[in-house]
DNA sequence: GATGAATGAGGATTCATTCAT
DNA sequence: TATGAATGAATCCTCATTCAT
């Protein structure tokens, strides 16, 4: 799965072969399916993996018995480490974003936790008195994720800390 | 050019393949390569082309004779209107944001123009008085391609007008 | 179709591989797929070719303006000639007759066709003045099958011209 | 031996995979091969086993000390018996008769034993006064094989006893 | 005796590309 | 200019078989 989500991430699912991925992990071709039943299973098991795992650090986060600013803070703090983690996983969900056909089995679990976290988000925004909090939750998202596609691109070039304070200030963080 | 555009936002570029695209351009396989070298070639052509036509209207933007707030509001609306119309454009080079192998050749013309377009939106927040004009165009850039890749995956459930708002709020336009 | 044909009768469906038909045809792995879909279009698309070829001698017979002993003496005759001569076919048939899988689709094509040849076969014995034509039809059935079973393993060493006498002396003819 | 059969039976020899043996007989892959060299060996071993199992029977019936009519009822009582019980060892042994390189080994013993049979039967025949033993024993074996495989497909549609009683009532037994 | 992880050859299928027409 | 038959490398996947435990 490390191997996969490496080439994946760098070259594309579909550009990614078995064959690259055995080599990279290691292992013989064959063995693979031992593990998943396809190529699409193991990606799936990469993006579910992945996702639990945010999953597991934001309801801590939504759940903590803090103020709507701390957590706010902590969310933006804990995803700007997370992709510059996680470089891999990003990319390879941003490549995939416009191809469903791949994702098909995982587009219920995928939109259900997109409602979830939109849902919370405008919660906290709510309770910190944005007069629009639903498109305010839209604006945080869309910079969240344009500022993360920049970064997965230019990487080094990307003045990432900086985007982040942009961000804590606007919010009195 | 216009079937293969298609094909590859909607599907991606590895899982079109050249049998679809002349298949859905009512030509047979063989003529293509009369036109195009190789299905790289064809992909290559079809970004050109979409540069340049995006360049065509940026210049005039740049190059007009109006302050820059005028200027400023005429590329945010205009970048707007062309998101809506070339959907397939944004969905195709967004998936192809991480393959590199693929655009390979085009990542010169890529980061050349990336960096003069970047270079013109730091001199209009100069000019509007920016504090850091850098950190803003950054800002901005972020903004509006996150904004972009949501309305993307969304459409219609995409609060697009309400977003390009704020952007024009920010900027007192 | 006819390398295919030959190699599915002789080894088994299974143990035929693309490659082998390719080879045994002079044509490339992949041009087989422009003319059949799959491996498995292939083999029904010899099946069905074979079943109509057959067909047709037996319309004719049974349309034919005769006695029902010209008739049941012509299809004798004739399908002791065919058996010598689509040996693969009958060989691939019977290999197939306990996978139903493979056949899928074929299935009601069939049955049917033997139904109707069944219905025929009683009205000729009935014709005929059998009492209980039903059973003479499965009796004539399971000779000619157990006949020809026998014929396409041994070939020449079966005395399939004196089992053919048998049946035409059976009934008068 | 058991599972392998069964499978081998329904599905054929090629489509049945040792895995699928393995998970039906409740052992581990590597079992099998702790007491069978191969997955041919395996199949052999089956073969063999049900070859043996029904000379035990039809040397009985032979070295009995009765008439040749009651042999012949015996036999054909017990064959009717037998097709019934081991429905999935005919089934294999049909599906396999045109493959000969699977069976290669078993061919000398599975020839001679048809030899032998062949040879006991037209002493029955001729010990009932048939004119030509031999070509009776031919006709018998052709009406069997065809009346099983027949059966084999139709099962419980098909009139077995029907057809026995059609051989029974031709030898007066 | 028993397991199942691991292998790798081989199989069906796809597809970019070529080329005779 | 246009076709589509033909190719073959590459892909995903299966499976008999081995072997350390």
């Amino acid at each position: 799965m490390e191997a996969a989500l490496e080439l994946f991430g760098s070259f594309g699912y579909h550009a990614t072969s078995i064959s690259k991925i055995a080599k990279k992990a290691g292992i013989s071709k064959g063995l693979m399916y031992n593990y998943f039943e396809s190529k699409e299973d193991l990606l799936h098991a990469i993006v579910i993996e992945n996702i639990e795992e945010h999953e597991a650090w934001w309801n801590d986060i939504i759940k903590a018995d803090t103020s709507p600013f701390e957590k706010l803070k902590w969310i933006i703090e804990k995803a700007v480490e997370m992709v510059r983690k996680d470089t891999h996983h990003w990319q390879l969900l941003t490549s995939l974003a416009f191809q469903p056909e791949i994702m098909k089995g995982l587009e219920d679990v995928l939109g259900q936790k997109q409602v979830e976290v939109m849902g919370q988000l405008v919660a906290i925004f709510t309770e910190l008195g944005w007069e629009d909090p639903m498109k305010e939750a839209f604006f945080y998202g869309a910079f969240m994720d344009g500022m993360f596609l920049h970064y997965l691109q230019m990487i080094d070039a990307y003045p990432l800390d900086d985007m982040k304070n942009y961000l804590l200030k606007r919010y009195d963080l």
